[in-house]
DNA sequence: ATCAATCATCGTAATATTGCGATATAACAA
DNA sequence: TTGTTATATCGCAATATTACGATGATTGAT
């Protein structure tokens, strides 16, 4: 079928699964990584950074987008992304909640 | 084509991104999640807990255990399933370290 | 007004994912 | 052995993702 059952879910699970889909690709994971690297916000560098075509780095820029995690703003004939810090900060502490779940409960049995 | 061009990005890119993808499914934030509660460790349960048929969850508890990120044992006639520990702790790192770079860098042009 | 540069969108092909019915497999019970 | 229970695998249909060529839109330059 290839669509996920999402009503059966949490929205905080959903939520989780949102964001991580958002770091399921590679190139998205770049993208990020150039962004918090490079001190100026970077626009189509990232074509030549990574080695994808302009249609199919555009594309990943516009999910990032759409899931708030970058910004977009024109600069003359080129446009500038960058993270938006606040979103980021919280999709941060809902990540780092499911990550931290306690090991010390479960148990030993496997 | 929906086939990822892996070889050009970092294995350490590779890697998040490959993680990333395990919880990019609210089936599997929500076993990993029952797996975390739950005291003693719980097989065909998730069946009934999540509302999803019993090859549906097989399938989605293969994909994590491929990862590594949990471990089955057969108990009888059902089968155990838990978090592996080891490997979760590791998968920790590595995403909490994506996850924590630096916001101060990032300039504010958007 | 024309042109070049930069980016977004469209359309499409290839592949992946999700979900489940049907069926196989394995363990235990009687 | 036969039956029951629990799980895995197969096979398929529906949908999603990835990638990119072609094209459109916007801006700045001449």
């Amino acid at each position: 079928m290839g669509l996920a059952k999402t009503e059966i879910f949490s929205d905080s699970q959903n939520a989780i699964a949102k964001f991580a889909k958002a770091f399921a690709h590679p190139a998205r994971v770049s993208i990020l990584q150039h962004l918090f690297k490079i001190d100026s916000c970077v626009c189509g560098d990232l074509v030549n950074e990574i080695g994808l075509a302009q249609p199919t780095i555009s594309q990943h820029l516009k999910e990032l987008k759409h899931l708030g995690l970058i910004k977009g703003s024109v600069e003359g004939t080129s446009v500038c992304y960058c993270i938006d810090k606040e979103n980021w900060t919280e999709m941060k502490k809902l990540m780092t909640h499911f990550l931290d779940q306690d090991l010390s409960n479960s148990a030993n049995c496997c």
